[in-house]
DNA sequence: CGGATTCGTAACATTTGTTGTTACATGAAA
DNA sequence: TTTCATGTAACAACAAATGTTACGAATCCG
């Protein structure tokens, strides 16, 4: 299967938006992620309504965020895009009538909700400004939206 | 997408096995799964390859363990069945020229890559026989190949 | 006001992976 | 030799993510 790169794709955007003061068109962004203007919209649109960022129209419209990155974590980013799927193998029947095949389901659930668990620990833990300051633009960042938060 | 459901999938039919002394075939095993007897055999055969399972072909033939099954680990059909994509969430790009894309992919990736590791102890951890426990054919996959291995 | 800019969104095409189906060859047992 | 069963290729059906086009609505500027 093809694999859902918005997680991936919304944190770089948001990363190229933490660099600038200025507001970011979909345009602007789709170039930043090779992609295309509408895409951006789309994938900006949950993030928009969870008071992640904020878009203006017209002139000196765009993308700018709504609070400050170390007030972001990858779990809201992730419930932004509403929760996307996370695991690519599961089981065969949801509500199976089998027992055999319950016990399988149970055995192999249990297991990827314990990694599912852990995974969304780490993206609670895990803040925008903490991605910012991967690649050296904490600085910027901080000087772009802690102020004014 | 469709989920991968191949792993949950064979665990079911390989459990319906262990309940039973004799082969069982791919026409058997599609009942149990309601599916094809041929998905049956393109799923069956990596786990042949592996030395898991044995099939025979004519009359009697049919399908049966290879090892007895507190031998044979959820890790160990994992990777029978080629390692099926665990995350359906991953990168947008692989190698990314943009420094910023590389740090995005490098935390979410570590971030993936722990909840995998997690995962994957879980299955090297748990056996068939757990499997068959968990249903209360224990007695029967005992008797059936533990004595034989 | 009118034009340019930019988001919002629906509709459709493209791509890719999983699963289902058909057809036929191969091997083994009765 | 007939029947049963696997092995496998080829193709169809289906689903999800992404790309693209088109048009509407809001905003700014002159």
């Amino acid at each position: 299967m093809k694999k859902n790169s918005r997680l991936s794709a919304v944190l770089h955007a948001l990363m190229h938006m933490a660099e600038r003061d200025a507001p970011m068109t979909s345009d602007d962004l789709a170039l930043c992620l090779d992609t295309n203007a509408v895409v951006v919209r789309r994938t900006m649109a949950g993030l928009r309504d969870a008071g992640i960022v904020q878009s203006g129209r017209g002139h000196g419209g765009g993308w700018v965020f709504a609070r400050p990155l170390a007030e972001i974590s990858l779990l809201d980013i992730y419930h932004a895009l509403g929760e996307p799927i996370v695991f690519q193998i599961g089981p065969a029947t949801e509500s199976p009538g089998c027992v055999v095949e319950q016990s399988v389901n149970r055995v192999v659930g249990d297991a990827l909700k314990d990694a599912e668990a852990i995974l969304m620990a780490r993206f609670a833990q895990t803040r925008l400004s903490d991605l910012a300051a991967d690649f050296g633009a904490a600085a910027k960042a901080r000087r772009a939206l802690t102020d004014t938060g």
